[in-house]
RNA sequence: GCGCCUGUAGCUCAACUGGAUAGAGCAUCGGAUUUCUAAUCCGAGGGUUGAGGGUUCAACUCCCUCCAGGCGUACCA
């Protein structure tokens, strides 16, 4: 049972209250506070005085609990903190992890960029989030699937080829075609390679090229969903809604009665024209997902999707989905800022920047770090030069930097023969030390934060801290000295310390190195 | 017009599902290196949390109005 549950537990014990306990941010207040007193009839002050003096025989992991402003304040003992190190040396990898998903399947979707053009700086937002989230979700205990989904169908894909053929030919590009300089190479590569299917030649170089991109930045899928597969259980799906009485004919063209599931009006499935629309296959495409035994989906999509999530859900309500078992999360749009401007981006112009550049530039790690230091709603201001500049002072640098300064101290330490000593932990105790072992308690509960919210910048923030408590440490301590007993110590808490930022690191999808 | 998102230090962002004195990095200024990596540390300045009301013991956080920006509001994808 983990220190939280078991204060949590005892509390109940001695009030008969729900009691919930939170972390404090002033370690003034403690190690963790209750603001049960406020929830009490009566001044908050005295009812936690109250509570208090009934208190029974604490358990052994709490140094003492004390009351201000009407808090309920716990301070844990040394030994308790002590027993932290224990816990991440024997959890290693794992720690941090706890199986609440308990298996149950899950499929993040994310990217599924058109396939009409390289990833751009968005794209990259996603992917980082995604397959933050992958790692975070899988560590938690779920079943995790990341899938892509190619759209490999619509109208951009026809222009898309007739821009090439074009280029190919020596033509003028068509109306509102796409005129990037990757046109010209896939019009070079086009004439040597002279496809029967213009479509799908295009589909296929730029899907390849966009999977290079991925594996680039360190982020591989697991499934590849194409658009023009789903489009085969379209007419299945019309049926099945046809058969409830959800479909309806007007102005020639087929409709569905989603308004009656949450959806402001109704939508069109077929067009007068006898096309889908865009939210034909979306629905088939969901149901799909459903149908391979996914127990929550959760989508990543751009803030130009809000528009289709009502009209989505309605439709799996209506076919008998679980439609809050959909997840669907926004990632806000990035701005390029360069020589201090903002661009404007438009890929049929070929006005863009892309996330080979960003990889190529300013490495994949830093390009992460700022996407997972933000929240998922911010739209974030993405300063190309800014992130060229201060890469030498970027913050993914510092974290990784204390990785590379403890792996140091583990090499110095092994040359002269100490080594890691668990029974000397008890050596411990300035504040320094003290501060990190309660660093290190914490981490769990930020792995469950971001499991909860599906918010990754928490650990990019918790690893700035811990990083941050570590140099101080390094500066005002020294880790292998003279004095044997308290090396080990010391380098029992660096190993400890030193695992736990790995496995944050990992979390992000960021590398943790030896050396820098 | 309506809906969703955003607005916090000069800039880029945090603030643990309403908590105690709103924190970091960059930039500016001043210090620290015979010792495990100075990509570090210590310190200073910098805030009416867009504005105004309300709820609460307690509001950046919840509610209302307004302002500014983004996105949506299609038989486009």
């Amino acid at each position: 049972m983990r220190i939280k549950d078991t204060i949590q537990e005892w509390l109940k014990e001695c009030t008969g209250l729900p009691v919930e306990i939170t972390t404090t941010r002033n370690p003034a207040f403690g190690d963790y506070t209750t603001n049960i007193a406020f929830s009490i009839e009566g001044d908050p002050k005295e009812n936690a005085r109250n509570i208090l003096s009934n208190v029974r025989k604490k358990p052994d992991i709490i140094e003492k609990a004390e009351t201000k402003n009407g808090f309920i304040n716990i301070f844990l003992s040394k030994s308790a903190l002590f027993r932290v190190i224990d816990t991440v040396r024997k959890e290693g990898n794992l720690y941090g992890s706890y199986n609440k998903g308990e298996g149950k399947r899950i499929l993040l979707e994310f990217v599924s960029a058109n396939p009409t053009g390289p990833l751009e700086v968005p794209n990259g937002r996603a992917a980082s989030i995604g397959d933050c989230l992958y790692r975070v979700l899988s560590f938690m205990g779920y079943s995790v699937d990341k899938e892509y989904y190619i759209d490999d169908c619509g109208r951009q894909i026809k222009l898309l080829a007739k821009s090439i053929n074009a280029r190919m030919i020596g033509d003028n590009v068509p109306e509102g075609g796409y005129k990037g300089e990757y046109i010209s190479e896939l019009a070079d590569r086009a004439r040597i390679m002279k496809p029967q299917n213009f479509e799908e030649f295009a589909v296929s170089t730029i899907l390849s090229l966009q999977k290079k991109t991925l594996t680039d930045f360190g982020v591989e899928f697991t499934n590849w969903a194409r658009e023009s597969e789903i489009r085969k259980i379209c007419p299945d799906i019309i049926e099945k809604l046809k058969n409830k009485g959800l479909i309806y004919k007007e102005d020639n063209a087929v409709w569905v009665k989603t308004s009656s599931f949450g959806d402001e009006k109704d939508r069109v499935l077929i067009k007068s024209d006898g096309e889908y629309t865009y939210l034909t296959p979306d629905i088939a495409y969901h149901v799909n997902k459903f149908e391979r035994g996914y127990h929550t989906l959760i989508d990543i999509l751009g803030p130009d999707h809000l528009g289709h999530i009502p009209p989505l859900k309605g439709a799996l309500e209506a076919l008998g989905y679980p439609s809050g078992n959909l997840v669907v999360l926004i990632s806000q749009w990035v701005t390029i800022l360069e020589d201090g401007k903002k661009k404007r981006m438009s890929k049929r112009e070929g006005r863009f920047i892309t996330l080979d550049e960003i990889i190529s530039t300013i490495g994949k790690d830093v390009a992460k770090f700022i996407f997972l230091t933000r929240k998922r709603d911010s739209h974030l201001v993405f300063d190309i030069d800014a992130a060229k500049r201060e890469s030498k002072e970027n913050p993914v640098y510092y974290i990784q930097y204390a990785y590379a300064r403890m792996s140091s101290i583990e090499r110095v330490a092994k040359e002269r023969g100490i080594g890691i000593n668990e029974s000397k932990v008890k050596l411990l105790g300035n504040k320094e030390e003290m501060d990190l072992l309660r660093k290190l308690m914490h981490f769990p509960e930020i792995v469950e934060e971001v499991e909860r919210t599906f918010e990754p910048n928490y650990i990019a923030t918790y690893l700035t801290e811990l990083a941050s408590l570590f140099h101080t440490f390094y500066e005002r301590h020294r880790v292998v000295s003279n004095d044997g007993d308290l090396s080990e110590a010391r380098l029992t808490l660096t190993s400890a310390i030193k695992q736990v930022l790995g496995n944050g690191l990992s979390l992000l999808g960021i590398t943790a190195p030896e050396r820098m």
